[in-house]
DNA sequence: CTGAAAGCGCTTACAG
DNA sequence: CTGAAAGCGCTTACAG
C-alpha cells in the first residue's frame, strides 16, 4: 500500500521480490523481458501490478536521451481545421507509445519561437508545426538544433523539412472548374494570408485554373484577407464586392472566408446563390449546415495529422527527410453554388 | 556552435564561463539568481545564449520531483465543445510555465483508463478530466494514486474533486421559461447520456422548470440520446417526434444534438420553427449561421478551462480542493424558436 | 558568494 | 541469467 505523493520505484519493487533493480528494469521492458528468467519476471510484473509501479519516464528518458513526446505547434486550436489535425496526430503517436505536448502559437512571430524553444527545453523527440509561413525565419532555427521536424498543413519554401499537405491548386482547380461549369465568366477570389502557402498556392491555383478556360482576373477581382477568419472573410467580401462590380461568383481560400462572404452579403441584401456563388476549401464541420449549405472544397484533415506523425516517427528512426505528402482534395457540391442568372 | 543531435548542457557553460555547474544552476533561475554574484550571472547568461543552452526540463523535474506538464484528458477533441475549454486551459497553464498533454481519450471506459496510467507514469503534476462520469471509478483510482486533479465541463457525484461547470439547471430554465414565454406548453426533451453529470443535470433542470409552469412532462416527451453527437440527436429526434405527437418544442441537452433534430425535421418535411421550435445549449461555433439560426444556452467555455487550470494550479500549491466553480450561462435567441401555430 | 557532493529514478555496458 | 556500477543533467542542502 502506498501513501499519497510517495511514488513507488523500481526500487522498491526490487526489494520486494528480492532483485537488483536492473532486472526489475529489464523485466519491465518488453524488448528486454527475455533476458531474465521466466519466473523472476512473472513475478516482478505483478509486484510491479499489486504496488501499482509505472517506470518514470522522466528518468528513463533522462538515461536514453528520448522522450518520447512530440511538440505539435498549431496556430489557433479553436479554428475547426485543427482539431481533426490533431486528432490523427494523436491517433499515430499513441499507437508508437508517444504523447503529444500541445501549444497554440496564435500569431505572432515572437510567440512561435518562444513556444518552440520551451519545447526543445522540455527535451521533445521532434516537432509538427502547422504554423508555418512559406518564408519561416524559425525554421532555419530549428534546423541549426538538428531537431526532427515536420510540417502539416503548410508548407515553407526551401525549408528542407517535409510536409504534408492537401494539393492547393488542384482544390482551386476543382472550384473554379465547377463555377466555370455552371457558366460563370466574372469569378473573384478572396486570397487567405499570402505569407502562408495555401494563401498563396490558393491564390495560385485560382489564376491558373481561370487562365486555363481563357478568363482573365483583374486585379481588383482579387482581395486578400487579413487573417483565415470569419470577420476578416466579411471584410474582405465587402471590398471585393464594392470594388468588382459584375461578380457572378466567389472562390474564397477556405470555408470561414466563405461564411464572412454569407455575412457581408447579407449586410448588403444580396442572397446567395442568386446573387452570388460561393465556394469555401475545407468542408470543416457544420458548412453542410449553413444556410445556404457551403459548396467547398474537402481536405482529409485528420489522414493529414496521421501522415505527418508517421512521416515523424519514421524519420526520427532515421529515414530520410524532405519528402512531401500531397493529399488529393475532393469538391463537395452544395447550395451555395448555381447558375448565374 | 553545436552540432546536431549534441546538446549543450550546464556544464558546457560552467566549463565556458569558469564556474561551477550548481553556479550555473543558480544563474539560469530567476529565483536562485540573487545568490550568485551580479557579474557572475551576467557572463552564466551571456555564454547560455552564446551556446544555445537551456536547461533540460526533463533532468529538473527528475530532481525537483515536479514535470511542469499537465495531462488533459478529452472525450473528443473534434467536438467544438472542447477547443475553446483547451484553449483557456492552455492560456493559464502556459503563463505559469506549465504545459498540457492531451489525449483523447474516446469512448470506451478502459482506454480513459489507460491514458491516465500513461500520463502519471509521465510524472504530470495533475490532472484535468473534461470526461468524468457521473459515477466514475477511474476517480478512485486517481484518488488513490494521491495525484491533483480537476474536472471540467463534467462533474463526479461525492468524487471530492474540485469541478469547472456550468449551471445546467439554470441553463435548461433559461431555455424552458423562453418557450413557455412564446406560448409552447407540450415541450420536449431531448437529453444527453444520463452517465454524464450535462445529461442527467439538463434532464433534471428540464423537469423542474417545467413544473415549476406547472407543466407536466409525459414519458414519452423524454428520449435520451445515445451520445452527444448529431446523428445521435437525429434519431432521438426522429423517435421523439414519433412517438409524441403534438409537441410544439424541443429542448435539446446540447447543440450538436439540436442539430440531429434538424436534420430529422427536413427527413420528415417539418420546418423549424414553424412546425417545431428548437433549442440547443454550448453555444458552439457556426450555429448563429445554420438555417435556421440556433436559439441555444451559451457557456463561456474559454473560461470554463481556464478557470479549471487555475484550480488545478492552486491545489498543486497545496489550496484546498472539493471547491465547485459553476459557471452562469447565458441564453441566445435567435430564429430557431417562435410562437406555436 | 561559490564549490563539491549527493541523489532524483532510471538504463545499460561490463563482469561473472 | 543477474548484480554492481556508472551516468543521463539537473538541483540543493552543506561547507567554507
Amino acid at each position: 500500500m502506498r501513501y499519497q505523493g510517495q511514488r513507488v520505484t523500481a526500487s522498491d519493487v526490487a526489494k520486494q521480490v528480492g532483485v537488483h533493480v536492473s532486472t526489475v528494469s529489464r523485466a519491465m521492458n518488453p524488448q528486454t523481458r527475455d533476458l531474465v528468467a521466466d519466473d523472476v519476471a512473472k513475478r516482478v510484473l505483478a509486484a510491479a501490478l499489486s504496488l501499482g509501479y509505472s517506470p518514470n519516464s522522466l528518468a528513463a528518458g533522462l538515461r536514453t536521451r528520448r522522450s518520447f513526446t512530440i511538440g505539435v505547434v498549431l496556430p489557433d486550436i479553436t479554428n475547426p481545421v485543427f482539431p481533426p489535425i490533431l486528432g490523427g496526430i494523436q491517433d499515430v503517436l499513441e499507437a508508437e507509445g508517444y504523447v503529444p505536448i500541445v501549444a497554440d502559437a496564435g500569431r505572432e512571430a515572437a510567440r512561435r519561437e518562444t513556444v518552440i524553444e520551451r519545447m526543445i527545453a522540455r527535451q521533445v523527440d521532434g516537432l509538427i508545426l502547422a504554423t508555418s509561413l512559406r518564408s519561416d525565419p524559425v525554421l532555419a532555427l530549428c534546423r541549426a538544433r538538428g531537431i526532427s521536424l515536420v510540417l502539416v498543413n503548410r508548407v515553407a519554401e526551401n525549408s528542407g523539412f517535409s510536409a504534408v499537405v492537401s494539393d492547393d491548386h488542384r482544390g482551386m482547380k476543382l472550384a473554379v472548374d465547377h463555377l466555370v461549369a455552371l457558366g460563370h465568366r466574372a469569378i473573384g477570389h478572396i486570397s487567405g494570408p499570402l505569407e502562408l502557402s495555401t494563401g498563396y498556392g490558393r491564390l495560385q491555383g485560382f489564376r491558373q485554373a481561370m487562365s486555363a478556360h481563357g478568363l482573365t482576373v483583374p486585379p481588383e477581382a482579387v482581395v486578400t484577407a487579413s487573417a483565415y477568419a470569419r470577420d476578416a472573410g466579411r471584410e474582405a467580401a465587402g471590398t471585393l464586392v464594392s470594388q468588382a462590380s459584375g461578380l457572378t461568383a466567389i472562390a474564397a481560400a477556405n470555408d470561414l472566408l466563405a461564411l464572412g462572404c454569407y455575412d457581408a452579403l447579407r449586410a448588403r441584401g444580396l442572397r446567395c446563390p442568386d446573387d452570388l456563388s460561393i465556394v469555401g476549401h475545407n468542408d470543416m464541420p457544420l458548412v453542410d449546415m449553413v444556410d445556404p449549405p457551403l459548396t467547398t472544397v474537402r481536405i482529409r484533415h485528420h489522414e493529414m495529422g496521421a501522415e505527418a506523425a508517421r512521416l515523424l516517427l519514421r524519420q526520427i528512426a532515421g529515414a530520410a527527410e524532405g519528402f512531401d505528402v500531397i493529399l488529393r482534395p475532393d469538391l463537395v457540391v452544395r447550395a451555395s453554388t448555381a447558375a448565374p442568372r
